[in-house]
DNA sequence: ATTGAGACCTGTCGGC
DNA sequence: TGCCGACAGGTCTCAA
């Protein structure tokens, strides 16, 4: 279930039993996780003190004691729960799928689930995060202040993809995944299929869509974590994802939803209100 | 340099 | 019921 929304309210769970608290015991029961794990991994986390969790894009980045960083991302099918710490160093608490437990002095253990294991842990050493191949290159966080209509324009400019790739591209834009690439399009009024490139003007200022288009992508995402912060009512249902042969939700639309595959990736829209 | 196809891995669901 | 293909919220690598 991760994207950006995702990644943010699992970050926001995490933070009282991992931030300030030392790393007292890692289990890594299942090593063979994406990315460059290295070796001795649970050896160099153990003893070490989270300072912070942050995240970049749908990557979770905690800072150690140490001054290195552990990027985590839950790739497809990842997820994290804490449960107490006495409990999860007895194996009928956890499952085939659990493949790292962080042990932590709060008390808590911190479980890393991922059955298709997509999913990434990797330690960065100090100072090299900024030019750590992936996270170095990242567009701009959609949340801040660095991303605007200009700023997309500028990222689209000249690009041949379509609008829906574009999205999808993390250079673009940080976080964004297939189904808020689906809404956000749907809530600016914008195809999946037109270019990137019709958002700029040939010298890459900004047109009157690539404002509508950053608007929407930031409404849904802030929506999305709203929605998902704990207490608060889930109502999970979307405006055109997954919704194909559904009528369009706009008003005084009469359209329906169409599901179309762009780079591999079911792409959900109105044909009538998405031009 | 940019772009799209295929690969990675497991689970679930719908159709026959 | 069981088998089989299609598909799943991500990203990496490779070749055109």
């Amino acid at each position: 279930m991760p994207e950006l929304p995702e990644v943010e309210s699992t970050r926001r769970r995490l933070v009282p039993s991992m931030v300030r608290a030392r790393i007292t015991a890692v289990d890594l029961r299942r090593p063979d996780l994406r990315g460059p794990f290295p070796r001795r991994f649970a050896a160099r986390l153990t003893g070490q003190t989270v300072n912070a969790l942050d995240r970049r894009a749908k990557y979770l980045v905690a800072s150690l004691s140490s001054g290195e960083t552990l990027l985590m991302h839950l790739g497809m099918s990842g997820s994290f729960r804490t449960l107490p710490d006495g409990p999860a160093r007895r194996a009928e608490a956890l499952d085939p799928h659990d493949h790292v437990v962080f042990h932590m002095s709060s008390g808590r253990a911190i479980v890393f689930n991922d059955p298709r294991r997509f999913g990434m842990m990797e330690l960065v050493a100090a100072g090299k995060l900024a030019r750590h191949a992936v996270i170095g290159r990242l567009g701009p966080e959609p949340l801040s202040s660095n991303f605007d209509g200009a700023a997309l324009a500028r990222a689209c400019r000249g690009k041949k993809t379509s609008l829906k790739a574009a999205l999808l591209d993390q250079r673009v834009v940080a976080g964004l995944g297939n189904i808020y690439a689906s809404e956000a399009l749907h809530i600016a009024g914008i195809s999946p299929t037109r270019r990137a490139s019709i958002l700029a003007t040939a010298s890459g200022a900004p047109r009157e869509a690539a404002h509508r288009l950053a608007d929407a992508v930031r409404f849904v995402l802030e929506k999305a974590i709203a929605r998902q912060s704990p207490g608060t009512y889930r109502d999970d249902r979307f405006l055109v994802y997954d919704r194909a042969g559904e009528r369009c939700s706009k008003d005084g639309c009469s359209g329906v939803i169409k599901r179309r595959v762009q780079t591999g990736r079911s792409t959900f829209f109105c044909p009538v209100c998405q031009r």
